[in-house]
DNA sequence: TGTACATCAGTGAACGCGCGTTCACTGATGTAC
DNA sequence: TGTACATCAGTGAACGCGCGTTCACTGATGTAC
């Protein structure tokens, strides 16, 4: 039957998502390569075009699978917390926290760019959207009273400037911050952003 | 008399050093090659490794140049603006500036990384420092009784704050705020971050 | 000022390496009768 | 069950390209006398 050949195909192009996961994880995105993750994979360097459109193809299926394991990862940080602001302060703890476990796949997501005109697939620009779509949810049960436009904005709003402490703290290319400072700066930070009170102006 | 030939090869050093920045502003950091940077200041492909060591130290001397820019951009933000609040909102609204002005300038400042175990010069660290601690006077005018390590700190999270707004705000792979959007999100951020009230826990 | 020599600016062909991608081929597995 | 053929998984040498860096060479400029 056909479907032997298909799950032996299945497994295979699993294994060298694997291999590429685990490669990017090790030693970043440009030190990935289609020799390596074949030879870890246990195959053929030509098998990667048989299961794979080319190696941007791979990593954006390597970035899919980190984008799920992040989603859990904030997931589990405010299973059982209800209180908005601590869920808020929850969802950056996990964040940074999925950062410091898996830097160089964390990393990736926002490295990898294709070539030219070529724009990622659909199902994979949803991943991302979804993410956010995530993260605006718990900033919903703090103000449930806002448009839908304004918590998108508010939703990127506080993500990025919690990506961004985590960025340039664990990336920072000069000065690391000291141990435990980022940690304080992400609470401090979400406890500012939380705090209702409307600036003065604007 | 020697001082001509140190003049010229000065002028060369300089011819070089603006053909790679116009190169970076164009395509980006990884656009740049050695063949169109010679081809561009009118000389010979062998000229750059008697002007600078090799490719990286060129870069870093074209990051030494945007940092400095970006630091007069933030002078020119503030200047004139005395109400601590308000000369923080400027020094975001200059930084956003500078980024939508010069976007692949301002990203090699951050997208560049040395090979292996090479570390940027002395001088080109002390660069960077600089620029967290003049952002810092910023903040001490607006709480100075804070001690020279919370002011440091309280530097980095307001900088990788912002930066992280504008950063996925202008090279966001999937989805581009709309048009003012981030100028919205940007005053939104920083109000928050000056209104003083302390975050209740924590 | 003129001459002989030394120094260094400047050149670009050639080297070397890395690495993604292809393709002609082999052998195993499935299908038809 | 057996035989003949078709299909496709799997391979890795070879191709092709890009590009940083070197080096032997030339010619211009400076120095000594």
């Amino acid at each position: 039957m056909s479907g032997k050949r298909a799950a032996v195909r299945a497994d295979l192009t699993n294994r060298l998502l694997e291999a590429a996961t685990a490669r990017i994880e090790r030693g970043g995105l440009g030190s990935m390569r289609a020799r390596d993750v074949t030879a870890d994979a246990g195959c053929g360097l030509g098998k990667i075009y048989k299961c794979y459109e080319d190696l941007d193809d791979l990593i954006i299926h390597v970035n899919s699978g980190t984008l799920a394991r992040l989603r859990h990862a904030l997931q589990a940080g405010i299973d059982g917390v209800d209180e908005p602001a601590l869920r808020l302060k929850a969802l950056a703890k996990a964040y940074l926290q999925f950062a410091r476990d898996h830097t160089n796949l964390w990393l990736a997501l926002f490295q990898h760019r294709l070539p030219g005109e070529r724009t990622a697939p659909d199902w994979h620009v949803r991943e991302n959207t979804e993410l956010i779509g995530f993260i605006a949810r718990s900033i919903a049960q703090l103000e449930p009273e806002i448009s839908e436009d304004q918590l998108a904005a508010r939703a990127r709003t506080y993500f990025a400037a919690v990506h961004g402490i985590v960025l340039i703290g664990l990336q920072g290319k000069f000065v690391a911050p000291p141990e435990g400072s980022l940690d304080r700066e992400l609470e401090d930070l979400v406890g500012r952003l939380t705090t209702f009170e409307t600036p003065s102006d604007g």
